[in-house]
DNA sequence: ACCTGAACACCGTTCAAGT
DNA sequence: ACCTGAACACCGTTCAAGT
């Protein structure tokens, strides 16, 4: 008896930190036992197996994203809103979304989300089928812009580079082209573009 | 002497169809001798490592990625028709996309499709910065979308599923709507949905 | 009820030795 | 130039044995 008793909570905890700083793949079992400091097989007891250990730690994140109250005066603001709220929300857990995917549990964590889109797209007017699609579409969108940009900050260094790519020679016709894509995207901006872009479209009735 | 030489184009192929079949987690080095009938010490001598063997295996198919011609009367029917061919090209390739992204290559690999982009970004009377907001929203939305309906693909059954979240009591305002959002998402019309959405909404003038 | 070490079947990789 | 088996350091997991 080295030690206080392990409880189920204090292995998740101690998980939750190696993934948070290092990610899911510096989640060993030995190197958690190492760090609560017990045998490998006490962790086997607590938690069953490195797959239930890390669906536990998921569905301990689905749980903490409550409710959306975006603000705004306008649908397509609090549309906007919601967007924000979620891209804030995913990016202060950056290994999570890939995590709960895997898993299977993304349409269970981004309901409250959904609720709210719901709610402002009824209230921009869309009805029905119409009103799904609108839905859907921003949250395909909102959730694949957090994929890509994640997927981008963990590569490492693009080879060749854009700014490479598109030396000025490449666009002859449209040099401030060449060079704005030359320059590293901005991706707080071109989130926030793109689906202010979407819903605007969205959300206006059809010619 | 057993077997006739080893070529590295030999281990390519053979790690290529390992990956194929199921996916990258699946080529083990011991698997891929078993395979080839060799040592796994021989393929070290061929390709150095895992990683660089993968890394081969990503470069040959951004590679086969060639240019892109799209076919439509309007610059925005064929950036619609570019991103159907992205998504044709990709869903070919299914372990692909995040293969690519895991080692840096997005950039390349969209190279046609951003100059097919940037050309008809053009044709519709786009300069400058904001032509290049318009290609970068356009490609960050294909990829983004792709890499969501991978990911559901590859996801086991959701649980609780859509269809559980939205029974009629959900939305006593709209079930019909309600209904929509319990139906599957149907992710080939949603894609075009979407994608025309944004490109419409690009395209137009602001007001 | 909780914890332990030994053991098993798998990895990727290195290296000295062969032809 | 190419191939080999032995060996190392790592995995996740099981299990019989302890308290």
């Amino acid at each position: 008896m080295s030690r206080t008793a392990l409880t189920r909570d204090e292995v998740l905890e101690a998980a939750a930190s190696l993934v948070k700083q290092h990610g899911p793949a510096a989640l060993t079992m030995r190197k958690l036992a190492a760090e609560l400091g017990t045998a490998v097989t006490s962790i086997y007891w607590h938690v069953g197996n490195r797959e239930s250990l890390l669906d536990a730690l998921v569905q301990r994140t689905v749980d903490e994203m409550g409710a959306i109250r975006p603000a705004g005066r306008t649908p397509a603001d609090r549309i906007l809103a919601v967007a924000r709220i979620l891209r804030r929300e995913l990016r202060a857990r950056p290994h999570l979304i890939a995590m709960v995917h895997e898993r299977g549990l993304t349409e269970r964590m981004f309901l409250p989300a959904q609720q709210a889109l719901v709610h402002e797209v009824h209230a921009a007017g869309l009805r029905g089928a119409r009103a799904a699609d609108a839905v859907r579409a921003v949250q395909f969108q909102v959730v694949g812009y957090l994929l890509v940009e994640r997927n981008r900050e963990r590569a490492p260094a693009q080879s060749p580079a854009e700014s490479e790519l598109w030396d000025p020679a490449a666009a002859p016709h449209d040099p401030a082209l060449a060079r704005a894509l030359a320059r590293p995207a901005d991706p707080d901006r071109l989130f926030l573009l793109s689906v202010r872009a979407l819903v605007h479209a969205l959300l206006t009735p059809d010619p």
